[in-house]
DNA sequence: ATCGATTTATATCGGACCTATATAGGGCAA
DNA sequence: TTGCCCTATATAGGTCCGATATAAATCGAT
């Protein structure tokens, strides 16, 4: 989803700067399917705020450069449902660990032994934060997305740990 | 994982043009994990080959603009090796849907279950073409990324099946 | 008590990448 | 025979990310 609806469905919630859009997927267990980063989250809230779909008001703060806070108006969240409504772009999974296991004949094999344990350390982190979220009392929505998460990440462990088992069974017996 | 590591991956298995290059993870199943555009993989043959990593050979054809067929070159044989064996890049999965799904408080009911409907079908669809692959030869590496798509792909349907069934049944309720 | 690390906050530049488009001949189907 | 899809290369425009700069507050450790 490109930036701009992402800012205006953050907006649709609460006001923030554009440090707290992007801090609100960074907390809340959504960066695994929503992110955005500064660069684009900036420019994204100028343009938006040229067209009329959000506002600002600069809070003067002592000391410090204001903070801009955006607001969505009612024609940001008539074009945030807009968009919502029409064919949603596809999904995009991009894995650099897939890509390299589909080339794990040419590694040593301690490369890709180290591969899957990287990888399965690394998910069972991302699942232990999930499991934390969906402990606490979340909107439908984000109820939806985290359990979402959960049932990918429980389901990926599961497989990787098996394949982890069968590699280890290979080198053993290759060993002998 | 950047464009022209995909690159020189690819051509690890055989000689190609760019045109084959993006074609080679269509068909192969792979696309879930793995893609590049036109738009960048002509461009990076273009830089690999003055890096001297790849090697172009221009084939002339009859009546048609040549074909330009790259290969591999031990240097970038190494070169690719190097870029496995050290830290990769995170996996990215964005899902517009998950997005969208997170605002369904703001959507009419119709328009979920719309949601829901088409994003199981199509995942319905693309476990299809996995388990059409997963019958065929292939090699290890192959073989791993595509059981990790079906393993994936299964979960995932399971789960929205299952949420599915619920939003109906909280419309059939509403509707009393 | 003070030094360093982290957090809050905005902003820009360069580069990577994608989308759309242009070009062009071949094969195939209606 | 008209139109569409496939092979094939290439570029322009735009989106987005990563790195970096700046700056002050806060918090933990020594």
């Amino acid at each position: 989803m490109d930036v701009r609806t992402i800012c205006l469905g953050i907006l649709t919630r609460d006001d923030a700067t554009g440090y707290q859009i992007k801090k609100a997927f960074e907390d809340d267990g959504l960066q695994h399917f929503v992110e955005a980063s500064f660069g684009s989250i900036y420019p994204a809230l100028s343009r938006l705020t040229e067209e009329g779909l959000v506002s600002v008001r600069a809070e003067a703060q002592e000391k410090r450069p204001d903070r801009k806070v955006y607001s969505i108006t009612p024609a940001g969240r008539a074009a945030f449902i807009r968009a919502l409504m029409k064919a949603l772009p596809e999904d995009r999974h991009r894995s650099p660990f897939v890509f390299a296991m589909l080339f794990s004949d040419l590694l040593p094999p301690a490369r890709v032994r180290a591969l899957l344990d990287d990888y399965i350390a690394q998910s069972e982190q991302k699942l232990a934060h999930l499991q934390q979220k969906a402990s606490e009392k979340l909107m439908p929505g984000e109820r939806f997305a985290i359990d979402f998460g959960h049932t990918m990440y429980t389901a990926m462990i599961d497989f990787l740990r098996a394949r982890r088992a069968d590699v280890e069974g290979q080198a053993l017996q290759a060993a002998e």
